[in-house]
DNA sequence: ACCGAACCGGACCGCTCGGTCATCTTAGGG
DNA sequence: CCCTAAGATGACCGAGCGGTCCGGTTCGGT
């Protein structure tokens, strides 16, 4: 659950510093992405720069412990959203909480997606988020409310695409990933009823050409 | 159509050199992306760092150029679709055309999509693709092929979302974008017969309870 | 052939970055 | 209370960046 990357160290000062160093480093990351200094983080910390390498060998070690944070988070919402009623709900739900961070945290949409030269661990991170991803996805499969053909993993790819698509407008207005989300949702489920102008034929009123044994 | 910033050289060595540093600049934004340096691009061109800043005067004019072009491009084709006979397929042209530009040009992916500090000429020139993609996707509106709710810029935003869905798989599978761009429009257009399992029904046999007069 | 202006090139500048290290501080067990 | 090992610190390093500048080169009109 709690991934954190080095040992935890003893002393008293040093697992406060700690703290303060991830959770500076989780706000600064979130709000300005992964370029932002370490100096800044830092700074923010009211630390030196030195005491980040103390704590984590590289810049990079100590991102992936925020990621591996954000994506164990993710995976639980996703565990338990698997016992919920509605599977068709519980995956808008889900893909509504991934959509979510990316959008609130600068660095987790920067991270996930470019699986290139990226942390094990991380990695790991993101075959576990694909596996939930795709238990979610089989249960509403399975009542015919998404495609067949769909996967998990289409669906966590699919998060970093609606995120990225309404990018340019979540300033302006902070809610517009959800118009691209209901698109991607349209996208992946079996068309019912509701989406055409009428309601369809149930039975035809006389002829039927196929037995109909059952009902 | 050939949108270049500055005004173009007399003499003749130094129009060689341009040519030769746009060229350059292109592929070189292409591979890498708009973080490759000036010193390589110049180097790929077989001239100095200084000429680079001769012809542009800062590295983002350069960029500029380069994103113009592209841009430009893609309304050209745009334009040229909206004679075309169906207005779905030009529709769906247009985007794999789009999505086809950003999985080629790493730079294009780039610069799309982040409006804030950005060239004017480049604001310009999306505006004008947006309208390009508006007119289009009127077109296809007017024949209840997309929803009434989707507009152009709809349409531009989702070409950026769609590559950035397929990029990671673009290594292993350079065409598995094609999945997400039929997965968006799906989304975006009204669901057809073709998409039920049966046929529908198109005359009821025997009862018809409106007037059918024409034929 | 000549000459001035346009052009070229790469050493150079100032800056920021991730990461290191010698020196100083402090926690906390005895 | 004291001593030591763990911890904190910020000056420092080398690399790389965009951009500048001036001495040398070349084009092209006359």
């Amino acid at each position: 659950m709690t991934g954190t990357t080095s040992a935890v160290p003893s002393r008293s000062d040093a697992v406060r510093n700690r703290r303060l160093l991830l959770d500076a480093a989780a706000k600064t990351f979130a709000e300005r992405g992964v370029e932002v200094s370490i100096g800044e983080i830092a700074q923010r910390a009211g630390v030196g720069k030195g005491t980040v390498f103390r704590h984590f060998s590289s810049k990079e070690e100590l991102l992936a412990a925020i990621m591996l944070g954000m994506l164990d988070e993710l995976v639980d919402t996703g565990t338990a959203l698997l016992t919920a009623d509605d599977p068709g709900s519980a995956l808008r739900e889900f893909m509504a909480a991934g959509v979510q961070s990316l959008v609130t945290d600068r660095a987790f949409c920067e991270v996930i997606g470019r699986p290139s030269l990226q942390h094990p661990e991380v990695r790991d991170a993101i075959d576990r988020l694909c596996d939930v991803a795709e238990a979610l996805t089989a249960r509403a499969r399975r009542q015919d409310i998404v495609r067949p053909d769909v996967t998990g993993t289409d669906v966590v790819l699919l998060l970093g695409g609606i995120h990225h698509t309404a990018a340019p407008l979540l300033i302006a207005e902070p809610q517009a990933w959800r118009r691209y989300l209901e698109l991607a949702l349209d996208g992946i489920t079996i068309p019912t009823e509701r989406r055409l102008p009428h309601p369809p034929p149930h039975r035809l009123p006389l002829t039927t050409p196929d037995p109909d044994p059952g009902r």
